[in-house]
RNA sequence: GCUGGCGUAGCUCAAUAGGUAGAGCACCUCACUUGUAAUGAGGAUGUUGCGGGUUCAAUUCCUGUCGCCAGCUCCA
C-alpha cells in the first residue's frame, strides 16, 4: 500500500497510508486525543477529522481548548438549533445562513408564518438537547452545484438556493445529521453528541444579506461551550458586564440622563457628569495647547448656502437640522470643519504658518436614525473634540503621525487598549482619484509606521476622504469608533484655500480632520463602563466626602470641608444625623475615591481620617496633608 | 429607518379571565448621638408614556404616536 507522511506541529513524523483521516493519525498517538479531536488543520485547510489525506502533508489535530476547535463547536451548534427549529416548526420555517461569532453564533431564519419569541427558546433548547443526546454522526458529502440547487429547491429551501445560485464552483459540500441536511463549507463535529452546553440568548431581525433593501430575517443568537461550567462562567460574565452597563451607572451615580420631553438622544448632564465632562474637557485643552495646537471657536448654527459649498448640503443633508429665520435658512452644524474654513481664509496664509492645527470642543447635531440611539455611545447632539489641520503635502505624514502618537498617550493615560482600521474611498464620495491615493498612502504609511496591527475596511471611508478610526470596546465587547483621522482634499479646494510658498506662487494646502477621544460623550460612556463607575481621583466629580460621626464634630467638619473646598479638592460634606456606617454605605455606592471620617479623636489633633473606596483606611492627617496627596495623586495627569 | 419586545411611584418590580393600583428602596416627620457598606416608628407618593377607539366600565383589548431595550442597516 503507497504510504504518506505526515509532519506533526512539534515536528515529528508519521508515515500513514494514503487516504488516512485525521481522526487515524491521532488514534495512531493516543485514544485520548482521538476522542478530544474535532477538526483538523492539513496543510492550512481546515477539515473534518474524517476527510482522507492523500499526500504528504502537515496536519494539526484541533481540540475544543483552541479557538478553531471552539468556532466548529459552536458552528455545529448553530446546525444543531437549525436542525431543532426545522424539527419543530417544518415548513414554516427556511433556513438561510448561520455562523460562529465571538462568544456563540446565530441562525437566521426566513419564517414570515412564526415570529419567534423568547417563549420559544425552551421548547427549542430542549430539542437540541435531544438531537444532541440521540449522538447523530455528522456527515459530509460533495455534490455538483446543480444537485444541490434541485436538492434544496425540493426541500423548499429558497435562500439555499440562491446562495448556491451564487457561488463560483462546480461542487459543494453538504453535511447531513440525521435528516437534517445544509449546505456548509464545514468542518464540523464528528457527531451531535459532542455537544454539551448552549443558551438561546435572543432573537433579533436582520436583513438578509445585511441589506435593508432585502427581506427582514428572523436571528436566533445563542452561546455555546464545551462544558456547562465554561457556559455558566460566561453567563456569569455577561451579568457583571451589565452591572458596569455605564447606563446604568449613570442613572445610579447621577451622571446624566435622558427625556421623553427633551427629545430622544439629547443628553442632559447632572453636576456630577458635567463635572466629568468638564475635567476631561479641561485635560484636553491643556493637551492639545501642549501639542501646538490653536482653540477656536464657531457657530452653532451657519449659512445653508454655506453648507452647500463644503457639500455637506448635498451628502449629509438627511443627518442635519434646519432652521429659517428671516427667510434665511441656517443648518445646524453637524460638523465643525466650517468655521475653521473660515478662519482659515481670514488672512494670507504663508508656508511658514504650516502646519495651522486649529482645535475646537465642538458641538454638533446629527438626526441619527432612531433605532441606532444608545445611551450616550450614539447620540444625536455631541461634542467632538475637533481639530483640523492644514498644511503642506509634504507635512502630511509628519502630522498624522503626530496625531497617531496623541491618540497612544491619551489612551495610555486611560488604561485602553483600541483597536486601529483603515477606510478606504466609498461608492459616494468627492474628489479625485489622485487625491485619494495620495491621501490613503498617507495614511497607510503613518499606520505602517507605528508597528500596531490594524485593519482595513475597503469602501468605508468619509464621503470627503480616507480614514484612520481607532475604536474602543465598552462592557459587553462591542466596538465603538472613537478616535479617527480623515484625510480631505475636498474642502480645501472647495473654499478654495491657499497658502504661498517659498516659490511666491499660491498652493493648496490638505486637510486633517481629527478627533482624539471622539465624540466626549461616547467617550464618557465607554469610559464609565472602563471603569466601572471608579473613577481615577483627578476626573472623580466628587473626589471625597467629609463624614462626621456625631453632630459633636459638625463645626469642625464644616472647616474641614470649606477648607478642602477653598483648596481645590472637590468635596462634599454629609453631617446628616445618620449612623457612621450608613453614610460611609451611600459613599461606596456613590464610589466617592475618599471618605473623610471626623470623629472625636479627629477633631482633637486637627486631623481627618481617610477611608478609600476599596475599604482600605489611610493614616489620619491634616487637611493640609489631604490635600497634598490629592493633587500629588492627580499630578501625573496634569 | 427596519424586525421583535417593552413602557405601572424618583428607582427596582407586583397587580387585573376588563371593575379607576401595591411592595421594597429613596423621600418627609419624629425618636435615637451614633467610629467605617443599611437604627427604629410613622407619613406622603401615581393623569398606569401620550392621543383616539371598543365597552356600562380600559392600566388591561384595538389603533396611532412618543420613548426605551436587543439586533439589523447606518455612523463619533
Amino acid at each position: 500500500m503507497e504510504s504518506i507522511r505526515i509532519e506533526l506541529p512539534d515536528g515529528s513524523v508519521k508515515e500513514m497510508a494514503k487516504g488516512s483521516t485525521p481522526l487515524d493519525v491521532a488514534r495512531s498517538i493516543g485514544e485520548r486525543l482521538a476522542k478530544d479531536s474535532v477538526a483538523a488543520r492539513v496543510d492550512d485547510t481546515l477539515v473534518d477529522v474524517s476527510t482522507p489525506i492523500e499526500s504528504d502533508a502537515k496536519l494539526a489535530l484541533i481540540t475544543l481548548k483552541s479557538a478553531d476547535g471552539l468556532e466548529v463547536y459552536r458552528h455545529s451548534t448553530a446546525h444543531l438549533m437549525a436542525h431543532a427549529v426545522k424539527e419543530l416548526f417544518g415548513d414554516k420555517v427556511q433556513v438561510t445562513i448561520g455562523p460562529a461569532i465571538d462568544n456563540g453564533f446565530y441562525y437566521d431564519f426566513y419564517s414570515p408564518k412564526h415570529t419567534f419569541s423568547p417563549e420559544d427558546f425552551a421548547a427549542i433548547e430542549g430539542k437540541m438537547a435531544t438531537l444532541a443526546a440521540s449522538d447523530m454522526p455528522i456527515t459530509r458529502e460533495v455534490v455538483t452545484r446543480d444537485e444541490a440547487i434541485q436538492l434544496f429547491r425540493e426541500m423548499g429551501e429558497a435562500y439555499k438556493v440562491e446562495l448556491i445560485e451564487d457561488l463560483d464552483v462546480s461542487t459543494v459540500s453538504l453535511y447531513r445529521q440525521g435528516p437534517f441536511v445544509d449546505l456548509c463549507r464545514g468542518p464540523h463535529l464528528p457527531s451531535t453528541g459532542y455537544i454539551k452546553a448552549f443558551k438561546l440568548t435572543s432573537v433579533a431581525g436582520a436583513y438578509w444579506r445585511g441589506s435593508e433593501k432585502n427581506a427582514m430575517l428572523q436571528r436566533l443568537y445563542a452561546t455555546a461551550f464545551p462544558d456547562k461550567k465554561e457556559l455558566n462562567k460566561y453567563l456569569e460574565r455577561l451579568e457583571e458586564a451589565r452591572k458596569r452597563d455605564h447606563r446604568k451607572l449613570g442613572r445610579e451615580l447621577d451622571l446624566f440622563s435622558f427625556s421623553d420631553e427633551a427629545g430622544a438622544g439629547l443628553v442632559i448632564w447632572h453636576p456630577r457628569g458635567a463635572m466629568l465632562r468638564t475635567l476631561i474637557e479641561d485635560f484636553e485643552r491643556r493637551e492639545h495647547l501642549k501639542r501646538g495646537y490653536d482653540i477656536v471657536m464657531g457657530p452653532q448654527i451657519l449659512r445653508t448656502e454655506l453648507w452647500k459649498t463644503s457639500g455637506h448640503y448635498e451628502n449629509y443633508r438627511e443627518n442635519m437640522y434646519f432652521t429659517e429665520i428671516d427667510e434665511q435658512s441656517y443648518g445646524v452644524k453637524p460638523m465643525n470643519c466650517l468655521a475653521h474654513m473660515l478662519i482659515y481664509k481670514s488672512q494670507m496664509r504663508s508656508y511658514r504658518d504650516l502646519p495651522l492645527r486649529y482645535f475646537e470642543l465642538g458641538t454638533v447635531h446629527r438626526h441619527e436614525k432612531s433605532g441606532v440611539l444608545h445611551g450616550l455611545l450614539r447620540v444625536r447632539g455631541f461634542t467632538q473634540d475637533d481639530a483640523h489641520i492644514l498644511c503642506m503635502p509634504e507635512q502630511l505624514d509628519g502630522e498624522i503621525k503626530g496625531v497617531l502618537g496623541f491618540v497612544r498617550d491619551v489612551m495610555a493615560i486611560f488604561g485602553f487598549e483600541y483597536e486601529l482600521e483603515i477606510s478606504t474611498r466609498p461608492e459616494k464620495s468627492i474628489g479625485s482619484d489622485v487625491d485619494w491615493e495620495r491621501a490613503t498612502k498617507a495614511l497607510i504609511s503613518a499606520l505602517d509606521d507605528t508597528g500596531l496591527p490594524y485593519e482595513i475596511n475597503e469602501g468605508d471611508g468619509a464621503f470627503y476622504g480616507p480614514k484612520i478610526d481607532i475604536k474602543l470596546k465598552d462592557a459587553l465587547d462591542r466596538k465603538w469608533q472613537c478616535a479617527t483621522i480623515q484625510c480631505d482634499f475636498t474642502l480645501p479646494e472647495r473654499f478654495d484655500l491657499t497658502y504661498v510658498g517659498a516659490d511666491g506662487e499660491k498652493h493648496r494646502p490638505v486637510m486633517v480632520h481629527r478627533v482624539i477621544l471622539g465624540a466626549i460623550e461616547r467617550f464618557i460612556g465607554v469610559l464609565i463602563e472602563h471603569y466601572a463607575g471608579n473613577f481615577p481621583l483627578w476626573i472623580s466629580p466628587v473626589q471625597a466626602v467629609v463624614v462626621n460621626v456625631t453632630d459633636n464634630q459638625q463645626a469642625y467638619a464644616e472647616q474641614v470641608f470649606t477648607q478642602l473646598r477653598a483648596a481645590g479638592v472637590r468635596v462634599q460634606k454629609d453631617f446628616r444625623n445618620e449612623k457612621l456606617g450608613f453614610k460611609i454605605r451611600e459613599a461606596q455606592m456613590a464610589k466617592t475615591p475618599y471618605m473623610l471620617v471626623i470623629g472625636d479623636r479627629e477633631m482633637e489633633e486637627g486631623t481627618v481620617a481617610p477611608r478609600h473606596r476599596s475599604g482600605r483606611n489611610l493614616d489620619s492627617m491634616t487637611p493640609e496633608a489631604f490635600v497634598a496627596f490629592v493633587a500629588e495623586e492627580c499630578s501625573r495627569y496634569q
